[in-house]
RNA sequence: CGCGGAGUGGAGCAGUUGGUAGCUCGUCGGGCUCAUAACCCGGAGGUCGUAGGUUCAAGUCCUAUCUCCGCAA
C-alpha cells in the first residue's frame, strides 16, 4: 500500500521500519519539528525522523497541519492510508478524509482504557496485570474511533512503563501490519468502542514524583516503575533528594520511610516494604543500593520521607 | 552565557585553617570454621579529570578547559 507514515518519538520507530521492509511504499513522512532538548537545550530531531533519514524518506515536519500546506501536500502524495503512531498533533478532518482507503492509528493500551498521551505509564501506575495495543480507525476525537485489531500482554511485577514501551513498540508494529493486510482482504471489520467503558490519561508531570511512604509497598512499587526513565519518583533523604529507580516487593513491615533492613537496603512503606536496588542523589549518578550504602552508611531506623 | 552539584586506587565516599593520600566494599595471599555475603592477619593497587599559575610546599588557593549529574525548560 502506498502510505503516508506520522510519528514522533521512540515508540514509533518499530511501525515505521516494519512497514518499510514488509514491502509497503512510505511515500513520506510527518513528524514534530525538532526540538531542544537537554541541559544544552540541543535542537534534536525526533526518533523517528532519524530513522526516516535513514531510509532515504521524505520528512515534513510542519508546526501545524491545518494549514494549507500540509493538505496541498498529502494531497500530491496520494496516500492510500495514512498511518499514525504516537504523533503528538490531531489531525483536523479534512486531512482524516483525505486518504483513499482510512487513517489507521496505533494506541499503546487496550482502548477504550486509556485514551490519551501516556497509556502506557497509566496502566503501570495503576498496577494493571495485563496491557496491549490497539489499531483503529482515527475519528475527530481523542482516541475515539472505531477498533480494528487488539493484541494483548501481561506487565511483569517488576516491569517499568520504559520496558512496556518497548515490548508494545514492537508488538504495535506487528499488529499494524495484520491490521493493513486485514484490511485489504476484507477480513477486519472496525468496531466501535464502549463510550461507557472509556478512560483517559492524565498527563505526567513531576507532581507524581514524590513518594508517599504512607502508601502501601505496591503503590509506591508501581509509582516507581512506572515514572522509569521519566520523570522517575523521587524521597527525601535527610535535606537531599533521592530518585528512586528501581525496587522490588518484601513483606517485612515497619514504621513508614523507615530503614528496616540494610543487606539489602528496604524501606518500610505504610503496609509492607519496598527493597531499594537503584537510585540516585542528586547531582549524582544513578547507582545500585550496594554502591551508594558504601559511601552513605545507613543505619535501621533512618528515615526517608 | 538559565541555576546548582561533582570529577581522589576496580566501586562508593572522606580529606577540616595548603605540609608524608584515608574509609567502606571488592581484589590477591594466609588463618579460623562442618560451613558462610561471617571473622582474623597480611599484600597489591592512586602522576587526586586535563592544562597552566601562586607557593619552600597544592587533592586542598587562582585561571582556563573537558566530562558527568541534579533543578528548570
Amino acid at each position: 500500500m502506498n502510505i503516508v507514515f506520522m510519528g514522533t518519538p521512540d515508540f514509533a520507530v518499530p511501525s515505521l521500519s516494519k512497514l518499510c521492509d514488509s514491502g509497503h511504499n512510505v511515500l513520506a513522512v510527518f513528524t514534530q519539528p525538532d526540538k531542544p532538548v537537554g541541559r544544552k537545550q540541543i535542537l534534536t530531531p525526533p526518533d523517528v525522523k532519524v530513522e526516516a533519514l535513514k531510509r532515504g524518506i521524505e520528512v515534513f515536519q510542519p508546526d501545524s497541519l491545518r494549514g494549507e500546506n500540509s493538505y496541498e501536500e498529502l494531497k500530491k502524495l496520494s496516500p492510500d492510508v495514512i498511518v499514525v503512531v504516537a504523533y503528538g498533533k490531531i489531525l483536523p478532518k479534512n486531512i482524516l478524509d483525505l486518504p483513499k482507503y482510512a487513517c489507521v492509528n496505533v494506541h499503546g493500551s487496550l482502548l477504550p482504557k486509556y485514551r490519551g498521551a501516556s497509556p502506557i505509564q497509566s496502566a503501570v501506575l495503576n498496577g494493571d496485570k495485563v496491557s496491549g495495543v490497539t489499531t483503529m480507525f482515527m475519528g475527530e476525537g481523542m482516541d475515539t474511533g472505531d477498533i480494528l485489531m487488539t493484541a494483548e500482554t501481561e506487565i511483569g511485577e517488576n516491569e517499568t512503563s520504559a520496558e512496556l514501551f518497548d515490548r508494545l513498540a514492537l508488538m504495535g508494529a506487528d499488529l499494524l501490519l495484520e491490521t493493513l493486510s486485514g484490511l485489504e482482504n476484507g477480513t477486519v471489520k472496525p468496531v466501535p468502542q464502549n463510550e461507557s467503558k472509556a478512560t483517559y490519561t492524565k498527563k505526567i508531570t513531576k507532581d507524581l514524583c514524590p513518594i508517599n511512604w504512607v502508601n502501601s509497598n505496591t503503590e509506591v512499587h508501581n509509582q516507581v516503575r512506572g515514572l522509569q526513565t521519566w520523570p522517575v519518583a523521587t524521597a527525601k533523604l535527610g535535606d537531599k533528594d533521592v530518585k528512586i529507580h528501581k525496587t522490588r516487593l518484601c513483606d517485612k513491615g515497619g514504621e513508614a520511610g523507615a530503614v528496616i533492613c540494610v543487606k539489602p537496603l528496604t524501606v518500610a512503606c505504610g503496609s509492607g516494604s519496598l527493597i531499594i536496588d537503584e537510585l540516585q542523589l542528586s547531582g549524582k549518578k544513578r547507582m545500585t543500593s550496594e554502591s551508594f550504602l558504601l559511601g552513605h552508611p545507613l543505619k535501621i531506623g533512618d528515615k526517608f520521607a
